[in-house]
RNA sequence: GCGCCUGUAGCUCAGCUGGAUAGAGCAACGGACUUCUAAUCCGUAGGUCGCAGGUUCGAGUCCUGCCAGGCGUACCA
């Protein structure tokens, strides 16, 4: 509708031109958007403001010029005005709307969808947790907006990968397999002391059980790094099939695993290592090896391999970057907590050092969460090994509901998520407000099936009955659903769509306590029903994106 | 010290990359269920957009400085 506007501004533009009225032929570009009040129209342009340098001719002045040669064939607008220093609004009729409806009973699921990416790349590595321990509520927050915002991305025309990095190397897998190996020992009637900066958590204790099970007590007798490594590669195991098994609960699939490791094990870091080195943004001295970082904009190089040999995880992060891009994405984006902010120079800069654009490497940092229970907070202790999992969070509140609270705050400010309220089923909890939107409708329409009235699209636009205020409103409403998706896209931020679909929702309820859908007036009702399915879809839609359920009773 | 994020109604937050009179929800107060689901709706009240400058026709939005909070600033992960 936009598109269509802006091309009758820019023709009457031209026309006016044409017949001497304007004096410059260059014009701005039409920009149309849809004003805060109502008062002001459906939509408004400023065209006539940013045109006056050009045709150095008062904005009122280009606005009734540019009005005067409007050539409206359709007959879409009920008015044209022109306001305050030069604004033109635009008040449509209302069939002007019902297209709309239309285009969603076609596309159903797929409306709102675009071409945008067309068929680019990408890929959103997310939630890469170390399989050291379970998920905890923070992971939660990460697998929701990386999951979103990759639905996001392919429903607009991009080709999307969804990947977790499996930290599985270095000294905290050591770590792990030690705490494994004590515990084990423990089990095995050994007195053993267990350090503090081994994992303190009742999981390490039961995975020791598990593979004392498996492989008897003799295992835990003399303390060898073969016995350690043994436990550690056990217990990475377990851990990642458990993740793996939060995650596919809390709905998120990835497709694919990519594991540290294996950059090791093919050689490709080392390839990389030397290639760059070779190039000369590796540089040897104090018997460690340093990445050129501050020539791209960090503040500093910084250490690739430590004195004793031993790979930072910077190192495995360039390797790993490398091997995504060499995989043929166009853009990769990372989901980061916001504490790692400081590491995002050091990797644009590895990035570009390897030869890529800055921008094609996309960080989105997701704030904290802080856990509260009735509004107080609740107590999490990684150290002590006493923390929420995200398993106890399904557990408790349902995927649903907290996927929806996850997604109901840009990522970039922090997000109190209290368990009670997410547990509530009331007007505090924002998942259902929108899911008893979906479940009404299916009621609404069992009951129209019931009475027999099926629900034959009404004929065209021409037979629609649809004008009070509040079907128009929802009606303008779902028209702006596919600029919604796109801009949550474009700019990776999926609560613009959870909160579109609570206007929306809003929107239905308030229609729903003041009209009724199933009348006596069998058109009157099939217009009804025409509306209100596509609201339906559009909410379904929406949810689909946020990996929210549609469920069609509550 | 330096860097990133945040500061909008009593509380929790939106604000569509500069537009017109700054919006929701909660909490408060007053109303609406013999009707298609009240997990809902309608109404009232609530603001120096942290502070001070600047840029321009126009600033919550952009630039600078300051204040407050969070995070980071390793040859940790």
């Amino acid at each position: 509708m936009k598109d269509r506007i802006a091309r009758l501004i820019l023709d009457a533009a031209r026309t006016a031109f044409d017949k001497g009225q304007l004096p410059s032929a260059t014009f701005e570009e039409v920009v149309i958007e849809t004003p805060k009040h109502q008062q002001h129209g459906d939509f408004a342009t400023n065209f006539a403001l940013v045109s006056a340098k050009a045709q150095k001719m008062a904005p009122r002045k280009i606005a009734e010029i540019l009005v005067a040669n409007l050539a409206d064939h359709d007959g879409i607008f009920a008015a044209v005005e022109i306001a305050g220093p030069g604004f033109i609004n635009f008040h449509l009729r209302p069939e002007a709307w019902y297209p709309v409806l239309d285009e969603i009973h076609d596309r159903k699921l797929e409306y709102g969808a675009s071409d945008l990416g067309q068929g680019r790349k990408v890929q959103v590595e997310f939630v890469s947790s170390n399989p050291t321990g379970p998920l905890h509520v923070g992971h939660g927050r990460g697998a929701a907006v990386g999951d979103a915002v990759a639905n996001l991305l392919a429903f607009c025309g991009y080709d999307v990968q969804k990947e977790y990095y499996i930290n599985d190397s270095g000294r905290q897998i050591r770590t792990l397999g030690l705490s494994v190996w004590l515990r084990g020992a423990e089990l095995a009637g050994e007195q053993v002391d267990f350090p503090e900066d081994c994992y303190q958590g009742d999981y390490i204790r039961d995975i020791a059980g598990q593979l004392r099970e498996l492989k008897g007590d003799q295992l835990f007798r003399q303390q060898t790094d073969e016995a350690v490594m043994e436990c550690a590669r056990f217990a990475t195991d377990q851990i990642i099939s458990g993740i793996r098994n939060d995650l596919e609960r809390f709905g998120v699939v990835f497709d694919q695993w990519f594991s540290e490791q294996s950059l090791y094990d093919s050689g490709e870091y080392e390839r990389i290592v030397s290639q760059l080195e070779q190039e000369g943004v590796i540089y040897r001295k104090d018997d460690a090896l340093w990445f050129r970082t501050s020539s791209f904009g960090d503040e500093k190089d910084r250490v690739v391999v430590r004195a004793n040999g031993q790979p930072t995880y910077f190192a495995s992060d360039i390797a790993y970057h490398r091997n995504k891009f060499e995989r043929g994405f166009e853009t990769v984006i990372d989901v980061w907590g916001a504490d790692h902010h400081g590491y995002i120079p050091r990797l644009t800069a590895a990035v570009e050092a390897m030869g890529y654009r800055r921008e094609q490497f996309k960080v989105i940092l997701v704030q904290l969460v802080n856990l509260l229970r009735g509004g107080k907070p609740v107590a999490m202790s990684t150290r002590a090994g006493q923390f929420v999992t995200l398993a106890d969070v399904i557990d408790e509140v349902g995927t649903d509901a907290a996927r929806f609270i996850f997604l109901t705050r840009d990522t970039s400010s922090p997000l109190d998520f209290d368990l009670e309220l997410a547990k509530q089923k009331s007007n505090d909890n924002p998942v259902y407000y929108v899911q008893y939107v979906h479940a009404r409708i299916c009621s609404i329409m069992a009951k129209a099936a019931e009475r027999g009235i099926d629900t034959p699209r009404p004929a065209g636009g021409g037979g629609l009955q649809l004008d009070t205020p509040e079907e128009i409103a929802l009606i303008k409403t779902l028209a702006r659903y596919p600029e919604a998706v796109a801009t949550a896209a474009e700019r990776m931020e999926p609560h613009r769509v959870t909160f579109f679909l609570m206007d929306l929702a809003a929107r239905f309820h308030a229609y729903y306590n003041k009209h009724r859908v199933l009348t006596e007036d069998r058109q009157l009702t099939l217009s009804r029903l025409h509306l209100v399915e596509a609201v339906k879809l559009v909410i379904h839609n929406g949810l689909n994106l946020l990996g929210v359920s549609a469920p069609t009773k509550m």
